[in-house]
DNA sequence: TGTACATCAGTGAACGCGCGTTCACTGATGTAC
DNA sequence: TGTACATCAGTGAACGCGCGTTCACTGATGTAC
């Protein structure tokens, strides 16, 4: 029962990240406070001491689970091709806890958006939504027919695609098809969005 | 308090059909038994007269559900372009309840998918997802470079698009940038996979 | 065709369980003197 | 620097609630005669 102020902080950052793994991994709704304290090592009382409901702690964790977006982006240093295939790789698949918010949590957020209703949620997702969408566009090359919109239209065809395979390739069975989704659809979008590309040099 | 045999069977229809809508539109721990019942104008205790458990109704769910993607197939009449079209019109968008199961569910069959273990629900994903990917190859044009692998790639990465942008425009907080998507997304895709393509006509 | 009885679809209350939240309590930390 | 007290991070039991499931019951349907 010791609380000195720079432990509270420490524990409530451990709390947020654990959550930020476990939303990720089992949806929003498939862990419960008291496992989440427990895991950080602590009884579901102390909870109250940190955040004024579940909810605040949902939105404190969707803000860190975001953030690891940067580390995502930063690792592809500028190649389009580096960040599809970090992204469509088996690895990025089976890390479920630290894997993309923006894919792990599309029908959670979904389900929240209604017409009128708002939900903070939905505001952080889509935000980071349009930081990834403009990434896209300014890894994609210049072509001949380019003009700022067409960037923009491949930025989000090359996103959408990429999480939906990646969401597919988690929801299905057998392991080879998984493996083929993710496979084929980042040769074929590397093929087609980034074909003049240097492959990946040290 | 009646019930002849064709009436049983017309009200296991119907829990089933309630269930399929209400489960792509909430997921599938989205809505509980008794709430399924009270909009079949039942009471709960009779549940247990038609299904061993509730897991069993999601599994007939699931079959029901997904035996709508045979009419959306139909609907496109054999054009590439009607079927991406329809897939992310938004019309499909806002209509969840009767929408692609194989959107809608995409994080809560993941999430029920783990090495080892069997799921039910996983299989039939699969399976109809296997189904979905055939249904596109075989409306991709034959192109010059054309070898039947190089059409199951490109079917599986139209097919991604279509599940990522449809589920990201659901996601999304701001109309209008959900409208882009599901436009941008459709007009590229036809754009790089159905440019050909004679428009729809009678 | 009519009657008596068995069946069983549907009722509504109750069950155990896990959840988010509250609360009285504890004892180490931080502070006032 | 040392002491006395207030604060408050963390405990663990309890709360109401909604869930899936069970159960004794009801009364119309189906069937045997």
């Amino acid at each position: 029962m010791r609380h000195s102020r720079a432990e509270k902080a420490a524990t409530h950052q451990r709390i947020v990240q654990i959550a930020a793994r476990r939303f990720r991994e089992r949806g929003i709704d498939g862990i419960g406070v008291a496992d989440i304290m427990r895991e950080a090592g602590l009884t579901v009382g102390g909870f109250y001491k940190h955040f004024d409901s579940r909810e605040a702690l949902v939105m404190e964790a969707l803000t860190v689970a975001f953030a690891g977006l940067e580390a995502w982006e930063a690792a592809a240093r500028g190649s389009l091709r580096r960040a599809i295939l970090a992204y469509l790789s088996p690895g990025h698949r089976d890390d479920r806890t630290d894997s993309c918010p923006l894919a792990a949590l599309l029908n959670d957020v979904s389900r929240g958006v209604r017409p009128g209703v708002a939900s903070d949620a939905a505001n952080v997702y889509t935000e980071q939504l349009i930081r990834v969408f403009d990434f896209f566009e300014r890894l994609l090359p210049a072509d001949g027919r380019d003009d700022r919109n067409d960037r923009g239209a491949r930025a989000r065809l090359v996103f959408s695609a990429c999480v939906g395979a990646l969401t597919l390739a988690r929801a299905v069975d057998d392991p080879a098809l998984s493996r083929e989704i993710l496979d084929t659809v980042a040769d074929r979008l590397i093929d087609a969005f980034a074909p003049a590309e240097v492959p990946a040099s040290a």
